[in-house]
DNA sequence: TCTTAGCACTCTAAGGCAAAGAGTGCTAAA
DNA sequence: TTTAGCACTCTTTGCCTTAGAGTGCTAAGA
């Protein structure tokens, strides 16, 4: 545990960092936050905090700029000690979403929308389709030797997808075929099912009934469903951040990857399970490309299970504090919408 | 018609500015295309050049630099010579889009990212889907009183929705509905078909007949469908391009209003008609926050319909010879694909 | 022993200035 | 009509200086 007085000056760093991204120097902080201390006074603890590797110095006589260390501690101690997110952020964000409520996929896209109010790049994503489990499916023969799948998942997931057959299927075939998924697989998870048909393929190669083991083709292509990614708002004023200001290629480069960014969120929200939010800073980032980013994130559920994770990425020196209510209560409301306490 | 000197100087202009956006100077034009021409005519030249808007000048010791006419003039010089889109793009097209053509919204992200390698924006639109026509709906309840609107079109768009009834309605009277819509709407625009409920429905009101009413209010929801919006691909190269450095906030925030790409796809597409593809060029953008970027696009069809758009944006200076290459080409191999001379 | 005032020092940012370079327009000759 | 030549304009670049911000160190004060 650091003194007090470091860290409190540490804090006072890193608070008018993120507020203003020039470096910050000894008369400013003492003048800006009151201390008692003298500007020489806060001189000495900053050398104390450079030497242990929580601020750096652009260059010799700037003042100082915290490192990611400095802002990991920074967050741990918010984390410590994080208010109830706000009951009026709460408020507001349930009034703001109530409209949207349809499907899940129309929620998330107005989620992001709101989470980019933070000025950050706002991104929610539900979680792997082959992780929820099956509600419903159902199979249209279509234009000729095509089928149509349609998948509901519990959790309010819609995914369709086409996929085209050798030879045509009889629309009778067709809806015996979804009848006995549905009533064999109906609660499966997507990935339990999936793995079941494969090895009843194996079985039914052996027996060679070539009906049965080209419905089970039919099966598995089906559910290999696409991934429907992170829905994302507020790009513009993401990339107008002046600490980009030279790097925008890199940096649009560096969140153009949805994989990688959909594989981040989902780490840091199950991470976050107990804690309600995570938070992932600048080199902590195991993407090398996203070294200069933060995240926050936290998961939503439904019944239990985590069903999503929504987030905000800015740059390391971000408001955390903000950011972290935001995506909690952003969180919250939509666990609270998707539990279905509804008209 | 501008005589012939003239032309080629300008066109000389273009083409240098388009490969570096520096001002281009009359000794560097004479080196660069070895003109019989001296610096000196090719001034005087330059100078009738800017007098009738083609070009202009930075500062006045500065090269030249082309107006949005100056493009305008060379592009519709394109257009007429415009020598067939080479086979060896559409063969290339051809070979990268084979495993695309499942369904029609995969096939656009695909084409987005095809098109982004011009180092531009590439972006691909399905038609409306309220101006496609309806192959086959279908109507599922689920969780309580929700239901899942699935709508297949002719054109291979499928689309789905939630919506949200008062009561829960009985599976029974969903499959009648679905039936019903099926058999007395299917190939009708999806417009026309709501057009139709709407009439029929203050007709019923009149009637008083709750249930028909209650059916109708429901297949009404049903058709008001979302709207998938743009596929847009290569942001990163786009936004990394020298001509926005200055600007990328501005640039970013004109292209992340999709209905606004869409409605400009969507014009030029029906422009382009007969042409193959329309090219818009900065100023002459409608959209004021678009009056730095050109637009090349051109449209795709199923049988005989308009069923969407393909183009490319760039910077006003962009490569209209390669862009109009690119983008006839794919709309053409688009159109292959979906007139479905398939397996 | 800890804090702070004072001061010399360092480094950047901003402005001024001159020189270099690129490109022009004009004029007069071919 | 074309082109060579030349004076002129304007930006870019580098260099220098100055102002300002902020530091580290030292020595005095509590």
């Amino acid at each position: 545990m650091l003194a007090e007085r470091l860290q409190k000056i540490l804090f006072a760093v890193v608070q008018s960092y993120i507020q203003r991204p020039d470096p910050v120097g000894s008369r400013y902080v003492v003048k800006k936050y009151a201390f008692s201390f003298s500007p020489a006074t806060v001189r000495n603890i900053m050398a104390d905090l450079e030497e242990m590797g929580f601020l750096s110095q652009p260059h010799t006589s700037a003042g100082r700029v915290p490192t990611d260390r400095g802002y990991r501690l920074y967050v741990n101690h918010l984390l410590r000690k994080r208010r109830r997110a706000e009951e009026r952020m709460l408020r507001l964000l349930r009034a703001r979403l109530r409209n949207l409520q349809e499907d899940l996929e129309a929620l998330l896209q107005g989620v992001a929308r709101e989470l980019s109010a933070s000025s950050y790049l706002g991104v929610a994503a539900p979680a792997r389709a082959s992780r929820t489990t099956l509600n419903r499916i159902e199979l249209f023969g279509y234009r000729g030797s095509r089928v149509a799948v349609v998948l509901i998942s519990n959790e309010g997931l819609i995914r369709h997808r086409v996929i085209r057959l050798s030879r045509p299927v009889s629309p009778a075939d067709l809806r015996r075929l979804s009848e006995y998924l549905n009533s064999r697989f109906g609660g499966w998870a997507i990935d339990e099912i999936r793995l079941r048909l494969v090895k009843e393929m194996s079985q039914e190669k052996a027996m060679c009934d070539m009906l049965i083991s080209r419905a089970l083709e039919i099966c598995g292509k089906a559910l290999e469903l696409p991934e429907q990614g992170v829905f994302m708002a507020g790009m513009a004023d993401f990339l107008g951040l002046p600490d980009f200001s030279s790097r925008i290629g890199e940096i649009a480069r560096a969140i153009e990857d949805k994989h990688l960014v959909l594989r981040l969120l989902e780490e840091l929200g199950t991470e976050a399970q107990e804690a309600g939010s995570a938070v992932l800073i600048g080199s902590e980032n195991p993407v090398k490309e996203m070294r200069s980013l933060s995240i926050v994130a936290a998961p939503f559920r439904q019944e239990g299970r985590m069903a999503g994770t929504v987030g905000i990425i800015g740059p390391t020196r971000m408001d955390y504090q903000r950011a972290m209510t935001m995506v909690e209560a952003t969180a919250q409301v939509i666990t609270e919408t998707l539990s279905g306490k509804e008209s």
